[in-house]
DNA sequence: TAAATAGTGTCTATTAGACATTATAGT
DNA sequence: ACTATAATGTCTAATAGACACTATTTA
């Protein structure tokens, strides 16, 4: 048999196939603390749940993985985040009552202000502090991922810049040390954070400082390379 | 409606859904190189061609995407390999012919050792030197994938011992350090890395020796705890 | 004894931690 | 001047690189 004869019998509903959903674990940084976004379900299962942002693909309008994941991102910020990173896939048996289900899961960083006034005006969606997301009942494994993620960006603030994309710029560099801070659950010497940002020359100096009680401090941007930049060594706090 | 009602309702077949696979970019060290595990296609699409194995899930075996992902290489080689962790997944609307397609891909290691005879036994299955894959056409985009894999298991040789998964036990310290002298593509420091091993106590000391030219060496196998061993300082070379 | 390979001793270079010190704002 | 916060100076500790040296085998 040719492809082409192939093709032309294949048919795409004749082999069972299991559910798949895209899904995002969205980080924020206000108020001291990590955010993160979360949905209120409104159909079946776990209806009335809170959940992560997500969903099936639309063939029609998702040419890939990322863009459907950044597509559901966009309907409940109305923005596309400025760091996305691919944390997991899981699918199983039993994470989903319709049957064998799969979520591809992804992990992204904005700033709290940037979609504010989105999230204000739909009921839906709401920026959760993580510590209080630990006490909630989710969706499915929704709590799995979400403290998976976690994890992974608590290493990021080890060996990388990352966490800096869930500011809102210009920030400062103290402000940058804060969230690494609240990651790590530690504080960090702050002569340590600054000769490695230095070192890495990853922020771009504004000219401009804030100031707000004692002396102000400069305010810095983002080179665009910060996402997969890594440091040689690890902070060991 | 009540959760029950919809799911009494629920027709799987209802929504279209996407090609689902997994498959494993499995890695060994035999002869001084690395070598990946591929098998040549008995189906379309891309008949004929050489690709990772991997396939559907299959509902009635697997429990999950990893279970999934086992069998079919246990089919292959007949072992269970010692490493196997989730590299990335793959999904968009051009890679198959057959329409929006996701693969959830792993990457493995394991000895050659290990799984010889039966990848003797079966002709459609062969180890092929990484450098050989480069050169020929691959089914899908493989290819892309079996990068992907062998850049992530570089890193890995920076700042972890896992690249030990792909010896057959017992083995020197000379070979642990080639296999990630291979990887890197630079020799190594021998007092570096023989500190390193030391420090991270991951290996056991069989109390034998091996002996070929020269002084014999120790011989020693891994730790379980080797696959979630992280040195806080990457090697520099 | 020579060659080959395994394994050690030791010095230098780099960088994180610790913490004292200086700088610049508001009150 | 005093307080608060930002930023720097500088010493110590840990560890990777470099490379000379010792150890144990076969031929």
């Amino acid at each position: 048999m040719t492809e082409a004869e192939y093709l032309a019998n294949y048919d795409p509903k004749a082999f069972k196939s299991q559910l798949l959903t895209v899904d995002a674990v969205l980080f924020t940084y206000h108020d001291q603390q990590l955010k993160v976004l979360l949905v209120q379900r409104s159909n079946h299962p776990f209806l009335g749940f809170w959940g992560l942002p997500g969903g099936f693909i639309d063939e029609h309008c998702d040419q890939s993985l990322e863009e459907a994941v950044l597509r559901k991102l966009q309907e409940k910020t109305a923005v596309v985040p400025p760091y996305i990173e691919q944390l997991c896939t899981l699918g199983n048996r039993h994470r989903d009552v319709r049957g064998w289900s799969v979520t591809v899961c992804y992990t992204a960083l904005m700033s709290y202000q940037a979609c504010q006034i989105r999230i204000d005006s739909v009921s839906d969606a709401k920026w959760w502090p993580l510590a209080d997301v630990l006490q909630i009942p989710l969706a499915f494994d929704h709590l799995q991922l979400i403290k998976q993620a976690r994890e992974r960006l608590t290493q990021k603030a080890l060996y990388s810049l990352v966490p800096g994309f869930a500011l809102s710029e210009p920030f400062t560099l103290p402000e940058l040390q804060h969230v690494h801070e609240v990651l790590l659950g530690k504080p960090i010497q702050g002569k340590s954070f600054r000769r490695r940002v230095e070192q890495a020359d990853l922020l771009i100096d504004t000219g401009l400082k804030r100031t707000e009680r004692g002396r102000p401090a400069n305010l810095y941007r983002l080179k665009s390379d910060t996402a997969s930049y890594r440091f040689l060594r690890n902070l060991e706090c």
